[in-house]
DNA sequence: GCTGTCCCTGTTAGCGCTAACATCCCCGGC
DNA sequence: GCCGGGGATGTTAGCGCTAACAGGGACAGC
């Protein structure tokens, strides 16, 4: 029991030396091998134990060619979901005994995502793991051909290669449902950027559902992302409500978009759920506590996180594992409410 | 050209052979280094190209005993600030021809804090950097003695160790100082944890401006960072105000909680800039979209990243570099304003 | 013209580990 | 009692690279 001092640089023959063991017995027990005598075996670990051994891991990695690490390349961390993605891979992947590198690329092209790559691949990374809901960082993907087992962290939607995801479109559906329970006649749709998949499925599934409830359809309005885009689809919202189209219901692809919106909507003397109900997606921290608190859809990124390393796992051991889409979870609080008296024109 | 293929398994002897060299002249052109032929020199270059080499970085590391990898290790990556240190360092070390692997400790004791180094020592990082702008993470990172170059990043105040940091203390200064010059008798604070060094240093500075300007010192409120705990906070204010107690102007030690007050406040009838004025810190991507667009205090993260990674090439390099707190700036937006007429009693 | 020196390049050893092979010992079967 | 087999352990080679040393050619100085 000294598993003190500065930690030196141990190797494996001092453990064996202790032990009075080969070096090669103590690489048995380290990996687990069998044919080791139950005693030898507990001597070893003994002695491991008392240096406070831990086998280099440079060295393994240049005979094994694994570092049991897994590589991580993301776009646009600043969004709330891939930075929430991350922190659920880092613990699933530690949980699984496995170190997450990452690389941040500033932009997606198939050069940058190749680099980070190859840089994977010379650092020996079991495997990779990549967000691509953007369609620059799948198409760059696409054009990056490497031997490593990779898996996309991806929308629900359609998963055609190795991928983990959480399933947008139900996201959507739930959320448009929602306020269609409510009694809105429909609901309107505020976009993500055109170039995230993730933005597309919310569409998908926020149309699937008006259409299943024989709503009529009306023209999204596209933001992307920011708040500042949600505050435009506000403003342009309460304007079409001026002109007189009803407007009772709104959707947004996230809740920073919701937030914006909502601010605009106060500006223009039109609160929620008084006037409008909104629903947002995402489940930021802040959500519950805007004004008013926001009715949204929920990503687990943890459960995300453990899918995704299961799948790395899996395919290591040269298993091929199917893994279905992570559902969502509306999460209703009070932007949301019923259909406001009045506003209700005579219906078909 | 012809860097594509599956990437095989190419190594140094390769590229050699093609230069029609010995791999050793090959390692010296990779390693800068001095007495190379400049004909062989860029021969070998055109052959590493031509061949799309990279050195395996598991040797590399056996023999230097370096991976040119920085290992991060922190606690509570969900808050914002974390999260966004985490980026700016990632772009930094990449800057900087390192790699990134990250530990996100599930509690600061010293044991987990112990294990991560461990394993980042076993993995052969170049250097640790930690986050420990919590005391439990700070103690937990006393407790481990290791012979890696350690840096860290925390509160700007007293940088014992070799850290990196943004000068909370100041920041907190702009905060009240703008709030004093606008005409508010006094400012209250809503603190962050008690056990966040960033959270003290806050109220320090806030204190210390009060102090400076000859205002008095309200007892201040305690919260933890979440919105809630600022809903609280507001709905306590109110409460006091209602009383007949003097509050125009709140700084809070984070946009969270600001988000939560100026709800509570919106409840209560109580509007900012009208009735209160608000200041928050970290400008949150939503802060320009509250209602009201909130002023905050700006940490520049990229720049703390920059500066961390600096500071630990100048450790491996055996220099020892003093950098200053990284100043953080005061954006001013539309949720502070003067004094509300009527409501400044005759002072004293 | 011979030697010393410097520059360039090649050869060798070894980083710490695991895989493959070699060895040893103990046991059972005939 | 001798031999075969298998479990336990030791020995050796080599992963891909860099550092240290070795060699060899060109050039200056005498």
């Amino acid at each position: 029991m000294e598993p003190e001092g500065p930690s030196r640089a141990l190797v494996m023959s001092d453990v064996a030396t202790r032990a009075g063991v080969s070096h090669q017995t103590v690489s048995r027990v380290i990996n687990g091998h069998p044919n080791v005598a139950p005693q030898t075996r507990e001597r070893v670990e003994r002695a491991i134990r008392e240096l406070g051994y831990r086998p280099n891991t440079a060295a393994r990695a240049l005979v094994t060619g694994s570092t049991r690490t897994i590589g991580f390349v993301t776009v646009n961390i600043n969004q709330y979901g891939p930075a929430q993605t991350l922190v659920g891979l880092e613990r699933a992947a530690r949980a699984a005994g496995y170190s997450l590198s990452v690389a941040v690329l500033d932009e997606a092209t198939a050069d940058a995502m190749r680099d980070a790559v190859d840089r994977f691949m010379a650092q020996s990374v079991d495997a990779v793991l990549a967000l691509a809901t953007y369609d620059d960082a799948a198409e760059a993907l696409h054009a990056v051909h490497t031997p490593l087992p990779l898996v996309t962290v991806q929308s629900g939607g359609a998963l055609e290669e190795p991928a983990v995801g959480v399933d947008q479109v139900a996201g959507a559906r739930l959320a448009t449902r929602h306020l269609l329970d409510l009694g809105h006649r429909t609901v309107h749709h505020v976009t993500g950027p055109a170039d995230s998949q993730e933005a597309r499925d919310r569409i998908e599934g926020w149309r699937a559902e008006l259409a299943a409830a024989g709503a009529p359809v009306p023209v999204c309005l596209h933001g992307d992302w920011t708040p500042s885009s949600g505050y435009e689809a506000g403003r342009r919202l309460a304007a079409r409500r001026r002109a007189g189209e009803q407007v009772t219901a709104v959707f947004l692809a996230n809740d920073q978009m919701a937030l914006g919106l909502l601010a605009a909507f106060h500006e223009e003397g039109l609160e929620a759920p008084r006037d409008v109900s909104v629903v947002g997606f995402d489940d930021l921290p802040e959500a519950p506590y805007l004004t008013p608190p926001l009715t949204t859809v929920r990503q687990d990124f943890a459960e995300l996180g453990h899918r995704a390393v299961e799948l790395v796992l899996a395919r290591l051991a040269g298993r091929d594992l199917h893994l279905e889409p992570v559902p969502p979870v509306l999460l209703v609080r009070s932007s949301t409410g019923p259909v406001p008296v009045g506003s209700t024109p005579a219906a078909v």
